[in-house]
DNA sequence: TAACTTAACTGAACAGTGTTCATTAACTGT
DNA sequence: ACAGTTAATGAACACTGTTCAGTTAAGTTA
């Protein structure tokens, strides 16, 4: 039986996350639950309790891990000198983190169906903080188009890079081999980038 | 009790179904139960047993039904002169009927999360369905590339429309206002479609 | 040191879940 | 009427998240 003080509230929490990630990585969500987590940490159901609102709460600071830690995997492997270069970057960076992740990525997004409470502020800050990445550069491609402008492409272009992650993973692709996912990203940016007219050039685009 | 013979197999099944579709509909997916889906109908728990093998066998056949309703969504809404705006009234049809039926869209693509037996033979021919309409208009648009590139680009682009739908569903785009998805679909294509380079042409795409 | 207080921790209990299967009720053919 | 067959039941099993009265240990005071 573990004693009061055999560790501190935060290692506590450390403990639980980390147990409840490697439950997670090894056999899926559905295996992840309360009595196991607690098994696995050496301490009683009702210990969890103590440290965690419930379950929910467990996985929604999972998934505060899982999105800083591809936050870091972004600036880390990203380091390309030009606009399309890092976006192409961050998209093969996205791809590979919810790859090798799957389980973890999966508990971000499903988990949010859970009605009830909102998501976090802290989710919305940190998926802005990756929008501002990618604003960034499509700012310097496209100086001459409004923030909102910006703000919409970003989110479209990143949009799509979550459906195609998504899909792969599902393996609902049902086409190609393993880089065909890799190749789809890279052909999506380029051509939304190639097909990006100014909006306020004489050229004009196809459909205003 | 309910009698033998007071329905046939295929009006239980159909009853059944039913059923769920309404309790996923108005309480979610965290609601469906066999318990309760049984209580609906009038009849015990191992009554369904008998005619589904599994709560994963009944969500597998609401989501066949559900993807055959978005096909005839499809074909029914959209009927366009040009492939690019038939392309786009996929792409919003598509949107609204995920909208519509929100619930039932989730379990679609969140219930292939359940391991163990593999996604039916059918999914994948209603999906293979969805991407031949696609693959007509995009090969109708660029009638020099190969079919492999034709369905790389059916697989990208609704990939995208996927992302796009499945944020917007989960309250993930933190943009905009209700026409923000459509907006943001259609600007997509146009992009997608305008900077799409013949490959074999002079002018050349600008990478490889 | 002994008594008291307080906080940590437990684990049984409750209501719910999916699934199975011996039993029963109801129909069918002889 | 009786045997045979099949539709349907519902109790039982092993799980789930969550709560909370009770226990136990650490810290504090006399």
């Amino acid at each position: 039986m573990a004693r009061r003080s055999d560790h501190s509230r935060e290692e506590l929490q450390e403990m639980a996350l980390t147990a409840a990630e490697t439950l997670l990585d090894e056999q899926g969500d559905a295996a992840l639950s309360t009595r196991k987590v607690a098994a696995a940490i050496g301490y009683s159901v009702g210990a969890l309790y103590l440290i965690f609102k419930n379950l929910d709460d467990l996985c929604w600071q999972i998934n505060a891990r899982t999105l800083r830690g591809l936050m870091n995997a972004l600036d880390q492997q990203v380091e390309a000198p030009t606009p399309r270069a890092r976006l192409k970057g961050y998209a093969s960076a996205y791809l590979s983190y919810a790859q090798q992740w799957s389980h973890r990525w999966a508990l971000l997004f499903d988990h949010s169906a859970s009605e009830g409470d909102e998501s976090p502020e802290w989710l919305q800050a940190t998926i802005a903080e990756l929008f501002t990445r990618i604003e960034a550069d499509l700012a310097e491609l496209h100086p001459e188009e409004t923030p909102e402008d910006i703000t919409l492409a970003a989110r479209t272009l990143w949009s799509s890079v979550h459906g195609i992650t998504q899909l792969k993973l599902r393996d609902k692709l049902f086409f190609g081999g393993e880089s065909a996912a890799q190749q789809m990203t890279d052909s999506l940016i380029d051509r939304y980038l190639d097909g990006w007219m100014p909006s306020d050039a004489s050229v004009g685009g196809v459909t205003k």
